[in-house]
DNA sequence: GAGCACTGC
């Protein structure tokens, strides 16, 4: 195998060379490529990271593991997996993948990088995401995709032999996809030494991946088979604001700060962080009200919520460029610190805390809570500020607090359910999950919680082996072990037509408008007395039926049209899996006591039983629930019921019930409630 | 009795 040397030139290397000047002039004109005057591949050499070019190519030759530290906007995205396919590393038929943890950096990475080589997207160049492969088999040399897409190729090819070099994007963020990957791959490069890995991380973090992979323990570096590099980032510089003293309310003060900036500093649009919906529509409303106190003359003031639960097209207003007699705020949860990028913002409002959600592998429950951000998130939301130019950044809490936050978040492997990463290294081969080498080991809790619902559902022996065929068709399904279970013995209640809609439905968030008065409304047309199951399935049959699959009928329903077109996708992708695992796809009718007893074939552990005063008991250990108000069982007399999950915001709150006979509990998961049976009614 | 950070397959 023919491989770039050091020092050699590389195939498609001489051209840039002889056209490689300078950099250091005004950055602007490249910053838009519409108006610059500059070819492709100018542009491409003056991006700061072509300076390190031939230095990565080194290292990446001679070291197995490259970590490459660099700010977002260096380019190392677009540029690296391109110096390694001019350097030879996609001769062969072989390919370089590129992972990010987002769909959308996926597609448009791979749009930018095709435009740059002048090709069309989907040949030399593609991406592949769940519900879309935009890349050929034959053809493809470079490959962005999402962590959670590799990964899924591994249950294929465990060794992921077509790929030559593999690189790890925004390896800092610690996905859980990201975390197992990064597991793997130190696997599969001990059996495959030809395989370079670079895990590309923002932040300081980048010791920890070298410590990881690094497999010299001798002191002496020359022995090194991994190496770190540092690339110069080309953000503006920006001016960082604390506060002398720490505040009370952060909502109060941002609004303050807003109107502060508004009122003193020179034009240029702000982006506000809060931590959720609530905080969000308080602030935008206390500044409207606010604004009409401001004189006549002044520059106008548009606030603008941005968070995950609002449509589509609510969510396109931040993008509206604003007119020149405008000031734009965008009051934004962490969706703004590295989902979504707004171009404009100069001045950055950061409040400090986000809402994180845990897992408590005790109760089983999940919290969302507020807390601390973390060193890293802060020069994150800090970096909003500087993209067009110099900006500031007004930080709500003071020096010495941001010193104690934390270097970097929890990562999720450790906050998170683990039922799934079980199953699927399980699959892998990897049958002591336990000592599987983690880059950081998530707690013993959380594993052994895991191994227990997996055997309790069957999917695990007596000896914690898969089971075949259910354990290993659980492994491989896309959707949550307790619904694909439900799924899988759908046919014993001929009613998997049915659970394919309630699946898919439960595995997207938001159907209903949030905010709007004419949700509940909406809401209540489709509601049965039977709980939030059967009524997500009217919902989704209304659609496709009487709604035509319009957006224009779904804005009519207080419904949200993109997660309704998910729902659609989830389905049809779900509807595979099952026919591939041979379960027949019937239809139960409208019969809702068979949908609900093949709810309770896979929920069974999540039933409780309503007491005197409103409130719920787990069944299995007697803990306090409520129905969350977002369910049709709010403020209904219901006895018994099974959900979906709790999550635990101010209280604990049980999301998507159902009602169901407890009797159906002792018939349907008699290996789970045997030793309780003491509990349950007499029938 | 009154509320839902964000991704991903």
């Amino acid at each position: 195998m023919a491989f770039w040397k050091p020092g050699a030139t590389a195939p498609g290397v001489s051209l840039d060379r002889e056209t490689e000047k300078e950099t250091g002039e005004n950055f602007i004109t490249f910053v838009n490529p519409s108006v610059s005057t500059f070819s492709i591949q100018q542009q491409r050499q003056r991006l700061p990271i072509f300076k390190s070019r031939d230095h990565v190519l080194y290292l990446v030759e001679k070291y197995q593991t490259t970590i490459i530290v660099g700010q977002t906007g260096c380019g190392k995205t677009t540029q690296i997996p391109q110096y390694l396919h001019e350097a030879g590393w996609t001769s062969g038929g072989r390919v370089v993948a590129c992972t990010q943890p987002r769909r959308v950096a996926a597609t448009t990475v791979a749009q930018r990088v095709a435009e740059e080589m002048n090709v069309q997207l989907g040949e030399e160049v593609g991406y592949s995401i769940r519900f879309e492969d935009c890349s050929d088999p034959h053809k493809t040399r470079i490959k962005y995709m999402t962590d959670g897409m590799l990964f899924r190729e591994t249950l294929i090819d465990p060794l992921l032999s077509q790929y030559s070099v593999i690189m790890i994007d925004e390896a800092h963020e610690r996905s859980l996809y990201t975390d197992i990957l990064v597991g793997l791959l130190k696997k599969i490069k001990k059996k495959r030494p030809e395989l370079r890995i670079i895990i590309s991380s923002a932040t300081l973090d980048a010791e920890a991946f070298y410590e990881f992979y690094n497999t010299n323990t001798i002191n002496d570096k020359s022995k090194d088979d991994a190496s770190i590099i540092s690339l110069e980032g080309r953000m503006f510089p920006v001016d960082i604001h604390y506060l002398e003293d720490p505040c009370s309310d952060y909502v109060e003060k941002a609004i303050q700060t807003v109107f502060d900036i508004h009122t003193k500093q020179p034009v240029g649009d702000i982006l506000v962080f809060l931590t959720g919906r609530d905080e969000i529509e308080h602030a935008v409303q206390e500044i409207t009200d606010r604004a009409t106190t401001l004189p006549r003359s002044a520059l106008k003031i548009t606030p603008l919520p941005l968070y995950a639960g609002l449509t589509a097209e609510q969510q396109m207003l931040v993008f509206e460029p604003t007119p020149r007699s405008t000031r734009k705020v965008i009051i934004a949860t962490t969706i703004a610190e590295a989902s979504i990028t707004i171009e404009g913002i100069v001045y950055v409002v950061d409040c400090g805390f986000v809402k994180i959600r845990a897992y408590n592998p005790k109760t089983g429950m999940e919290s969302l809570t507020v807390t601390s951000i973390s060193k890293a998130s802060a020069q994150q939301r800090a970096g909003r500020a500087g993209r067009v130019r110099q900006g500031k950044v007004y930080r709500l809490y003071t020096e010495d607090s941001f010193y104690e936050f934390q270097d970097a978040s929890v990562p999720e492997m450790q906050r998170s359910n683990l039922a799934p990463v079980v199953l699927q290294l399980k699959a892998l081969g990897i049958d002591n999950v336990l000592r599987f080498d983690f880059m950081t080991s998530p707690p013993a809790e959380l594993m052994i919680r895991a191994l227990e619902l997996l055997y309790s559902l069957k999917a695990l022996d007596d000896y914690g082996r898969l089971t075949v065929p259910l354990g290993m068709q659980l492994a491989e399904f896309p959707v949550d072990s307790m619904l694909g279970k439900i799924l899988i013995d759908s046919y014993k209640f001929n009613c998997a037509e049915e659970m394919l809609t309630i699946a898919a439905m439960i595995s997207v968030q938001n159907v209903f408008v949030l905010s709007s008065s004419k949700v509940d409304e909406s809401k209540r047309k489709f509601a049965v007395e039977e709980g939030d199951h059967i009524t997500l399935l009217n919902v989704y049959n209304a659609f496709v039926t009487r709604g035509k699959k319009s957006g224009r009928w779904c804005h009519e329903h207080g419904l949200n049209f993109r997660t309704l077109q998910r729902a659609m996708s989830i389905r049809q992708q779900l509807t595979k899996y099952l026919k591939r695992f041979d379960v027949p796809l019937e239809s139960c009718g409208n019969d809702t006591v068979k949908i609900r007893k093949c709810l309770v074939s896979g929920y069974f552990a999540n039933a409780a039983k309503m007491m005197p005063d409103g409130s719920f008991r787990t069944i299995r250990d007697n803990v306090e629930l409520h129905v969350h108000p977002s369910s049709v069982l709010f403020t209904r007399a219901v006895e018994w019921v099974i959900f979906h999950e709790v999550v635990e915001t101010t209280k604990p709150f049980m999301r998507d019930l159902t009602v169901i006979d407890p009797a159906w509990l002792a018939e349907l998961a008699p290996h789970f409630y045997e030793f309780k049976k003491s509990a349950l009614p007499k029938h």
